[in-house]
DNA sequence: CATAATCCTATTAAATCTATAGGATTTAAA
DNA sequence: TTTAAATCCTATAGATTTAATAGGATTATG
């Protein structure tokens, strides 16, 4: 399950891009029409700014805009800025690992090459996926 | 990502089937040797058990046991009793359907398809793998 | 009857998620 | 120059979920 901080933030980036490249919408707007708390948004948005993705233009007028082109920007970045992890156990992850306390031997765990699996299939389509890509 | 108790569930279901059906071991046992809480997976196996996927016996020499084969048994029948849904969202649940409060139209929503290509993804992984294909 | 096991309910402690509060700062326009 | 409108920033509250434990009741064996 993703958080809705992730469904949130994704959802705002393709209302950013139908708007186009450079053009700054205020959170206020995004968050009226994609029924998202306003302050809640807040926080995302700057979350999305801070690791590239947005610029902002503070004060009357002003508003947030895509830095990048949203065919450059995969569902993976924008995954593990505010999900964290792809990977469904951490100790399969590539960006976020951590060892478990329960298993020794990773190679001698049972669930651990099924783990893989399941991370390289989400990591595929999340990859190969791009904000463009959920414009409709 | 899951959580500790399917994990922990997963693992102890392959170490019954790794002693055979019939076969009774107690919950203790499985505690030491697979390193996971022994009150923790006292509560696991309880849910298993009255899930249907495990017998008891009480009382001395008693323990848990394999009801199905382990051929028999797919991850996601597990994942859905210990974790819940196997869909990335609850508007894209199979077994625990929610409608969001955020969007009116599903068709309309932008991430509904990509969140569609997840669940189908793990479905194929999770409803083909068994847990006699996890022993090692 | 002592021992060893599951059974069962409740509860705690910690972590995480969701959301809000409350101003500080900046900018545009009146 | 003042006012309004926007982001910026830190902190925190409240709710939910996760992980684990407590404490005894029940049952079966020998």
């Amino acid at each position: 399950m993703i958080s809705k901080k992730t469904k949130y933030g994704l959802k705002a980036l393709v209302h950013l891009a139908k708007s186009g490249i450079d053009e700054t919408v205020q959170i206020s707007a995004i968050a009226k029409e994609e029924t998202i708390p306003r302050k809640f948004l807040e926080s995302i948005m700057l979350e999305l700014r801070k690791a590239g993705f947005l610029g902002s233009k503070k004060g009357k007028g002003g508003g947030y805009y895509l830095l990048k082109d949203p065919k450059a920007i995969s569902i993976s970045e924008v995954y593990r800025i505010l999900e964290g992890p792809i990977a469904p156990v951490p100790c399969v992850s590539l960006n976020f690992y951590e060892k478990c306390d329960d298993c020794e031997d990773e190679a001698r765990c049972e669930i651990h090459h099924l783990m893989e699996r399941v991370r390289d299939n989400l990591l595929d389509i999340y990859t190969n996926t791009f904000i463009s890509d959920l414009i409709k």
